[in-house]
DNA sequence: TGTCAATACTTGTATATACAATTAATGTTT
DNA sequence: AAACATTAATTGTATATACAAGTATTGACA
């Protein structure tokens, strides 16, 4: 459905560029209530999916927190907090780096490797395709917001 | 700058619609940071300047509040509470509806349409343009996005 | 008319985010 | 080596969100 039906907009809006701001805040809504769906039978957020796929791509050298927060999608978030949940849940282990003891290195465990497995196994077909939407598109759209954001 | 180099990604995506989720959803996360400081000095967040956005587009008129939830962008945000802070600042008024006592009517104050007034003139350039982005490619990608929810 | 369902909103609780302030360890400078 | 700056992480506080449960009012119908 077009987004001014969606969201019930009267008045037309004052650019193609603020509309587009609004499309994209309203699509990424969206997606992650579809998202929080997506993993709440698994017990964790988007953002803990996140921080453990990350912490796979590294696997098995570790990463320190601040690595975590920058490839973090939402750089906002509090990494010390997120990963704390996952270490209660027996996600990752944390450790005290021994050559810089100000740095936390954090490592996946095997649960918590065995939790994404369990996730991509269930949700193969997450991803590989969006209704209406081509590759070509697709490739186009990631073009254009990787410039978007300069 | 391209995605994977901001989120430091060393694996490729599994698909060019994947990578598009990511994006959107970090486009996004880039887009509320900035929303976040244009409003600021105004003392009001996002969510709270969609609200007044809405209540200025059907004024005179007021809304009751599940108008203004099924008009927000994101629609789980509790339309409740976040009136309630708007009340509180005195940029909207409550009113118990007469011929049916469950609705609450909302109508944004004078002060409201001040604020909005203001909010408009300092960031008259904000929305009218993106870097790098055509007005084309704007609609372009408004028609994609439209089209990926269904 | 009394009972039940539906509507409209509110509240409680857990979790998450924004941002500033704080702690601790390491580097740098003189 | 002492003082200061920088780096890395943690904590505190206010706000926001997700979701379920609750309240009050109205509508439906047997």
């Amino acid at each position: 459905m077009r987004l001014e039906e969606e969201i019930k907009q009267s008045k037309k809006f004052s650019s193609e560029f603020e509309k587009l701001a609004v499309n994209i805040l309203y699509t990424s809504s969206w997606l992650e209530a579809q998202n929080i769906q997506r993993f709440k039978p698994f017990g964790i957020s988007p953002q803990q999916y996140n921080v453990l796929r990350i912490l796979r791509g590294s696997a098995p050298k570790p990463l320190m927190l601040s690595d975590i927060s920058s490839r973090m999608i939402d750089k906002n978030s509090n990494a010390t907090r997120l990963v704390e949940k996952l270490r209660l849940k027996g996600f990752v282990k944390r450790e005290v780096c021994e050559s810089n003891r100000r740095q936390v290195d954090i490592i996946i465990t095997k649960k918590g490797l065995d939790l994404l497995a369990d996730i991509d196994t269930h949700n193969d077909s997450w991803g590989q395709s969006f209704k209406g939407l081509t590759k070509i598109e697709a490739e186009a759209i990631n073009d254009a917001l990787d410039r978007l954001r300069e």
